[in-house]
DNA sequence: AGCACGCCGACT
DNA sequence: GTCGGCGTGCTC
């Protein structure tokens, strides 16, 4: 007997997709791409429909209900969430409730739906005899209707006015849904209509003509800071608006970039156009909203982070991937999927063009416009004509510290604050000192969950596991010889802020990492107190280099860059010479001109020297030959398996057994290990893995293939996440 | 992931 | 004798 019988990928994690009897009731709601509730063993589960057919429904169950009227997914979303679920042996129903928002994929419970009372103007031959009824009603008519929360923001406590207006006859009032906004109540920024420089147009040229050909093409924005992008990126949404189709913007974490925002709601909205954020800054409700407006086609501009790759434009015409090298792009748990690389497969779906921006690419991106399959875009010039910032490297063999700075650095800040201008410090460590010692037996203090030392955080007289949160009280005396001498070695944020304030008395320090910015609000509050001039040094962790524009200021200092370029890992010279040109940037964007200086004991390592010099392409040409060597990404593949479990014995023999399978069919595939993870144990976890490495992708798809058929034998408490493409090893 | 089934230790 | 530990297997 044949009926409607549907596949659904439910939210387990189980590779196989499940399929039910559709009843006769449900024929009619349940499309491809909606949510259903289906049993599920002996409970109930949420699932999405992926395909409906006609087939022998016998031995199937029943779909209990359809949660959706209207399919969440359309079938070009569902082919990107595919091709993602079976890219990155990920499934498919986990793939999709990471895409969804959050919470979608649980319960059956819906995310309310807020209504608000909804305000039409019926009988427009009545007319009150109230000024301040007058005035409401006018402006009610003028905006063709209104909800009750935009009338407020207009007329101080409109509610008794609206009653009378109701029960005059003037109003209809009738209850409707509302999306929440988070821009509700922000004011508009004015837009700034720039002229574009002669690069920024050619650019801007060759990028229109494959937007209005709706075709794909990959394009590298190079831009160096303060050269445009932007502008650039205005003009290309712009463009793609006009051919009937939606933009979508990547940018790294929307929280830090307010900025960027900011420009296309006042470019765009005059316009009448809406624009949408995804982030994790947003209420479960927002989100949820946000979403919907977005399938919906109501909104034609969204402005995202990583998981807004996913968002269900209907028909995008240009994908962006702003700041295209930055690592957050890469989710580091659960799906780990790359967002600039899915942008990527988006495009090339939807036949749009895909740009992605950077003032330093990553190495990856540089090697496909090499290949030919990215084209390479520059902008090479600053639009402001500010200078580039001369760097220095100050080397530490010959220029001794003084506490955390060298006498060259120290001379500059006190030069730079005589001039009243501001001063930026990079120190990429949190807290007061990364570890405690106790100076009598020797005695320092470990996390209890990972192998790793307790950062001694002075401000809240706490150690803290940077890895897990674990929290300690400061001993008084050393646990192991009843010391007293407990002595904080080496130095972070807090630390470097406090030298700072003995070496300038005078000057007003602020800090910007995790600790200071926990709470809402309080990054922006930084930014501003920096833009108004209340700030003479900013200390902070990378999150300084991100993002925002301070043009007061004429100095960058780093420190502790040795423990950057020294992390056990092949990227750490590409992250260093991002990380490095990125903050250099910071220096000298507006008036003068400014300086960096790099304080290093390895002044002569080409990261260095390349960042010193802002010399990009002189970077690549000598990284490239040495991943060429060494087969490593992008002129190879890598995927990580990595084994966890409480038991190390188990994780480590589980590791071990997998390999030798690996090994006896691995061809042309290197791998490496088992080894115990750089962070061998972490909260709590054992962790070993095994690093597989090749020219090309298939014989690695093989093996995997393989491991989905090893992996039962395995004892169950050990658990293997596959990272396709990691882009760290911790 | 859940949720049941099943097979071994310390309780009234 | 059974209450409950968590190892193992399955979910259309």
């Amino acid at each position: 007997m044949t009926t409607l019988v549907v596949d659904v990928a439910v939210n387990a994690p189980v590779r196989t997709l499940y399929s039910y009897r559709v009843p006769e009731a449900l024929a009619e709601s349940v499309q491809v791409g909606v949510r259903v509730q289906a049993p599920f063993g002996r409970r109930s589960i949420v699932g999405v429909v992926v395909r409906r057919y006609q087939g022998d429904g016998t031995d199937l169950k029943e779909l209990k209900s359809c949660l959706d009227d209207v399919p969440l997914l359309d079938a070009e979303l569902l082919r990107l969430l595919h091709w993602a679920s079976d890219y990155y042996y990920y499934p498919l129903g986990q793939v999709i409730k990471n895409a969804l928002p959050g919470g979608l994929m649980r319960a059956a419970n819906r995310t309310a739906i807020v209504t608000e009372k909804q305000y039409r103007r019926i009988n427009p031959e009545k007319f009150p005899e109230g000024k301040r009824q007058q005035q409401i009603l006018a402006w009610i008519d003028e905006q063709g209707g209104a909800g009750a929360t935009q009338i407020r923001t207009e007329f101080p406590s409109p509610t008794p006015v609206l009653k009378r207006l109701v029960e005059m006859g003037c109003l209809e009032l009738c209850e409707k849904e509302r999306l929440r906004d988070p821009f509700l109540f922000e004011p508009l920024p004015p837009d700034t209509a720039l002229i574009l420089n002669d690069s920024q147009r050619q650019s801007l040229e060759q990028m229109s003509e494959r937007i209005g050909a709706c075709r794909f093409q990959p394009f590298l924005l190079h831009g160096v800071t303060g050269s445009g992008k932007t502008e650039v990126y205005l003009r290309a949404v712009a463009e793609c608006l006009k051919q009937g189709r939606q933009a979508l913007i990547l940018v790294p974490e929307i929280s830090l970039t307010p900025q960027l925002v900011s420009r296309f709601r006042a470019r765009f909205e005059p316009l009448g156009e809406q624009i949408a954020t995804l982030h994790s800054g947003l209420s479960a409700g927002e989100r949820y909203d946000a979403w919907r407006s977005i399938a919906r086609h109501q909104v034609n501009i969204v402005i995202g982070a990583r998981s807004a790759v996913f968002a269900p434009l209907p028909k995008p015409g240009l994908i962006i991937v702003d700041e295209e090298h930055d690592g957050s792009y890469k989710q580091g748990e659960g799906f780990r999927y790359h967002a600039r690389d899915l942008a990527l497969v988006r495009g090339q779906q939807q036949q749009c063009p895909v740009i992605l921006g950077s003032a330093t690419p990553s190495l990856a991106t540089y090697y496909r416009c090499k290949q030919g399959s990215c084209t390479l875009l520059s902008l090479p010039e600053r639009v402001h004509a500010g200078a580039m910032p001369t760097v220095e490297l100050v080397d530490l063999r010959t220029e001794p510290l003084r506490g955390l700075l060298a006498e060259p650095l120290i001379e500059a800040i006190a030069s730079v604050l005589e001039q009243r201008r501001q001063v930026l410090l990079l120190l990429n460590r949190r807290g007061f000192a990364p570890y405690l010692l106790c100076t009598d037996c020797g005695t320092s203090f470990h996390c209890p969950n990972c192998e790793i030392t307790l950062t001694y955080h002075q401000r809240q007289r706490r150690l803290i596991c940077h890895y897990c949160d674990y929290l300690d009280r400061v001993p008084e005396l050393c646990p192991a010889c009843r010391g007293e001498r407990i002595v904080p070695q080496g130095a972070g944020t807090e630390r470097l802020e406090e030298d700072l304030a003995e070496l300038f008395p005078a000057a007003r320090i602020a800090r910007m990492d995790r600790d200071t910015t926990r709470t809402k609000g309080s990054h922006q509050r930084i930014v501003r107190g920096m833009m108004e001039d209340q700030v003479d040094i900013l200390v902070g962790t990378q999150m300084i280099a991100k993002g925002h524009d301070f043009p007061n200021v004429a100095l960058v200092g780093v420190l502790g860059t040795d423990s950057l370029l020294n992390l056990p890992d092949f990227r750490s010279a590409e992250r260093s010479f991002s990380l490095l040109t990125q903050v250099a940037g910071r220096a000298g964007r507006a008036v003068g001109g400014g300086r960096v200086f790099i304080q290093t004991y390895h002044p002569e390592h080409f990261a260095l020297t390349c960042a010193a010099a802002q010399d990009v392409e002189a970077f690549y040409q000598q990284e490239l030959p040495f991943r060429q060597e060494l087969g490593y990404p992008p002129c190879g593949h890598l995927v990580n398996l990595i084994f966890s479990g409480n038991n190390g014995d188990q994780v480590s023999n589980a590791a071990t057994s997998l390999g030798r399978h690996l090994q006896s069919a691995a061809g042309d595939v290197e791998i490496l290990g088992p080894s115990p993870c750089p962070l061998t144990r972490l909260r709590g976890k054992y962790r070993y893995q095994i690093l597989l490495k090749s020219p090309a992708r298939p014989p690695l798809r093989r093996l995997l293939a393989m491991i989905a058929g090893v992996t039962a034998e395995l004892p169950r408490q050990v658990s293997i996440h596959i990272d396709i493409d990691p882009l760290d090893m911790f």
